[in-house]
DNA sequence: AAAAATAATTAGCAACACGAAATATTTTTA
DNA sequence: TAAAAATATTTCGTGTTGCTAATTATTTTT
């Protein structure tokens, strides 16, 4: 296996592990995913307005709006509209809400550091350059924005009734 | 800023950035992640069980079955119910299904072992065994099962009229 | 003041993800 | 061998996500 592939499935490992224990922090927390990024992106950048916490996010304003009611109506975050500019909303997490991501084993973090804290001098600066390195290098990655294909163009030679249900 | 928190920024924009690139190659596709996940599975592990494949993609078993439903409807998996054990159903890829794999532009992969084949020799080698150990302690990282605590238990002592819609 | 832009919400839709129940089949056990 | 238990999948019902388009309210531009 050349030394790319093997990059690319210790990547994917990464991100597998990491989705499980998403996960696993979801179950306990009794939160969704999107709902515990959402309280995790308030919690890091403060309170925002509803479209900033979009943008953050790379979500549709609206699917931000859906999460956020139903975060609402647990009392986990607030809205507050914007005296100055009325047509803005501000999103804030409750005191419940914070106190929730303080006392949930926010875990990657606190179980990896401590790991990783294990690790010589050296050995952090080298993963640190190589995490850089791998960062770089997807970041760039972009893919032409142009449709390669559709569906249809594949599929249709293919099918021949074309019925739905 | 400590090494560590480094290190976790930079796993976390990884998995964002291939989070993005892994939407982007969805919207080309025009499929879903979900579905594109299934056929590379699919393609990786070769036909399988509905069972095993809900294990290895880590979803209930009642997902799969629905998320094939609608791959199967476009033509691209095929079912074929085990003539030993009639419990049991297989999932295989079809042709068209493994040739828009193949088409597409198979993401993260061949765009990224480029540049990645652009680096040095001791520095590919030093990547490999960062990521190695990087992804060693997220491996061994596990919530404990029990759950810390429920919604209820916080959300509970700010409610009061506990109204739905 | 009218038109355009901006911010958020609403409405409607397809997909996902799950647990529980239903169905079919195989294996175990009594 | 017949009954019970286990296994494999599907069906059903529910809640969540995520989107676009349309709506509402408010500012900013013209």
């Amino acid at each position: 296996m050349s030394k790319s592939q093997s990059a690319l499935v210790l990547i994917r490992q990464i991100i597998r592990a990491t989705d499980l224990h998403d996960k696993q922090l979801s179950r306990v927390s009794g939160l969704t995913l999107p709902q515990l990024l959402t309280m995790q992106t308030l919690h890091e950048g403060g309170s925002m307005t509803i479209g900033l916490l979009a943008r953050e996010m790379n979500l549709a304003q609206a699917t931000v709006t859906s999460i956020l009611d139903r975060l609402e109506k647990k009392q986990l975050v607030g809205r507050l509209r914007d005296s100055h500019d009325k047509r803005k909303v501000w999103a804030c997490l409750s005191e419940t809400g914070t106190r929730l991501l303080a006392e949930s084993p926010t875990s990657l973090q606190d179980l990896f550091i401590s790991k990783f804290e294990a690790m010589e001098q050296w050995e952090q600066s080298m993963v640190i350059t190589s995490l850089e390195r791998v960062a770089g290098i997807i970041n760039a990655l972009d893919i032409d924005a142009a449709p390669v294909f559709d569906i249809g163009d594949l599929a249709r030679s293919s099918i021949d009734g074309e019925k739905h249900d």
